[in-house]
DNA sequence: TTGAAAGCGCTAACAA
DNA sequence: TTGTTAGCGCTTTCAA
């Protein structure tokens, strides 16, 4: 049905191997590569990549395995693997793992049978993701925004913990003074990591004005915090349990998104609203500049986060041989009106 | 490195046949079948897929190309794609066109390269996407949400005319009668059969009341129909304008979740809260729970589109030889706050 | 039921 | 610079 590079070669009167080179910049006279490009065109003719993985022993195919599709911060992410990708010609597959490790352990082994050309990896868990059988073949892989326990490859993450820091610190100087935090679940690293950024915010505040220590229960970093599961519902009872408490905050430093939108509507019930009552989530809500007032957020470095992984692994896949990296990406503070101040 | 049919061969003391017929369902004695599958586990084995799409001529990966994959319609799309192709043990390639046609071609070129046993495309755009390539080559293919012009493949569609009728009817019974429409760019398909949708709910309505005739302006569908971009900024530039007329509509109905954003703005601006001015989005708002009041969206069979998609391709590469189809599949009004009724 | 052998379409080593 | 040749790992006749 479709045409061959021998058919190509026939019509051209040369080759296939001239044609081959014709088509992978090997040398060939500017005449004869003419003739070869014309009976191409003629035939419809497009080299059969999985004739040239079978020889080459390699795909020009990358494979994404990422937990979530729904998630704008994956699909973010996968744009911007994409994006890096598409300079060297690599075609990304993305795989869906949905959080499940045993689904996204096939579609491991799918990436070695179809001898992809390297895979990066938004691992499923943090603790059972197992990257062993592909390191083990030699099969160049990234790790993103996760890293899997004892893997030893290429990790690109996100600063978390100068990213919440950054934006207590905010908060702190827009004049809010007894700033909660509702964080994921204990022992997350991403949880303990933008806890540990909103504790060093307090204590460098707290150490600058040690006369500001009277305004605060017996110890604020933990008084207000309270761990949470990074979902709506979580959010909504963390915030609520806060407000109940004698020392009421005057604002929230929230650690994710779907959190943010359940202390939001604690807020509500209790009559409380921005910027008297400070808001912060982190991590990108689409429809934080709709809402009024509009949510001031962190913003993740997701597609950047996919650019560099991808980035790394082409590196891997040409065969540098350098160390092992670990790539840190700054987050962005998006300052928006719900922390205007209480004053504001 | 990896290990190949031969290794498994010669450590179960057999040929290379009898291995594969262990792998495809040939027949071979139990015995030997044991010995090979043992070998097999022993050497970690896994058949090379690349080879055996070389030699069968077909490979056991779709791929889906949609025009965003940060679009939440275009993800769950996916899912469905994917969730149904893996009752079959096929992979989905996503790739992500970019609303770009020429980005698309490639994507589709690669598809012919790479040998996939399918594709499902929603095309990014219905009169200069071109299947005829695949269709030529003999590619099973289907096109979903959009019908490419001039192509012989089976469709998957929305109903968007019907989705857009009940709709409208819904708000009727709500007791809303000034009822505008937003909807998309004159000659998109989908603009105009939302479009047609809404005519027809009230075209019906007042047949059903001629006595009602006097409370409008000349002719409503046309004097209270708004052509937009189906961004958030033609929805706020639309509302605001049907608001400065002289016959103030008392509900409206917006053709996308977008323009639906823009039009809730616009009606905050001017003062104007639902439910006592209806709205209503045609295509889910991730946070139309959230807002309050919480909006009435028509909901998209997004999922079910991909699955029904993934189900008819695999029908095709079945080589089952049945005339083409086009399914057209339903939506569901989801019933919120936004519609309750002008004396709510 | 089994094995030997051919060959899918391509590239790379080698020889000319 | 060009062509010849071998072979990537698998499946599928064909003959035994």
């Amino acid at each position: 049905m479709a045409s061959t590079i021998q058919d190509v070669a026939k019509a051209a009167g040369v080759s296939a191997a001239t044609v081959s080179r014709v088509f992978n910049g090997g040398r060939v006279t500017a005449e004869r590569a003419e003739r070869v490009r014309r009976a191409a065109a003629e035939l419809g003719f497009a080299p059969n990549r999985v004739a040239r993985s079978l020889r080459t022993q390699r795909a020009s195919v990358i494979g994404l395995l990422i937990p979530d599709i729904e998630n704008p911060f994956f699909t973010a992410m996968a744009r911007g693997v994409e994006d890096a990708a598409q300079q060297t010609n690599l075609s990304v597959v993305l795989c869906n793992t949905d959080e499940d490790v045993d689904k996204e352990r096939r579609y491991l082994e799918v990436a070695l049978a179809e001898q992809m050309a390297g895979v990066i990896v938004a691992a499923a868990s943090r603790e059972r993701t197992d990257l062993s059988l592909l390191e083990a073949r030699g099969m160049p892989v990234v790790a993103v925004d996760r890293r899997p326990r004892g893997s030893n490859v290429d990790v690109v993450l996100v600063d978390n913990a100068h990213g919440s820091e950054d934006a207590t610190a905010h908060m702190l100087a827009r004049g809010y003074r007894r700033i909660a935090c509702i964080t994921g679940p204990q022992g997350a690293s991403t949880s303990e990591e933008r806890l540990a950024g909103y504790r060093t915010a307090i204590g460098d505040f707290l150490r600058a004005h040690p006369d500001r220590a009277g305004e605060y229960p017996v110890d604020p970093v933990t008084e207000w915090t309270r761990f949470a599961d990074f979902k709506v519902e979580g959010g909504h009872k963390a915030m609520a349990d806060l407000l109940a408490r004698p020392e009421r905050p005057d604002a929230v430093f929230v650690a994710n998104n779907l959190m943010a939108v359940g202390a939001l509507r604690a807020l509500r019930e209790a009559g409380l609203n921005a910027p008297e009552f400070g808001i912060l989530s982190f991590g990108e809500v689409p429809w934080a500049p709709m809402v009024s007032p509009s949510l001031t957020t962190v913003q993740l470095p997701s597609y950047d986060l996919g650019w560099t992984a991808a980035s790394l692994l082409q590196d891997r896949m040409s065969g540098k041989d350098r160390p092992l990296q670990t790539v840190v990406l700054r987050t962005a503070l998006q300052v928006r009106d719900s922390t205007s101040g209480p004053g504001a």
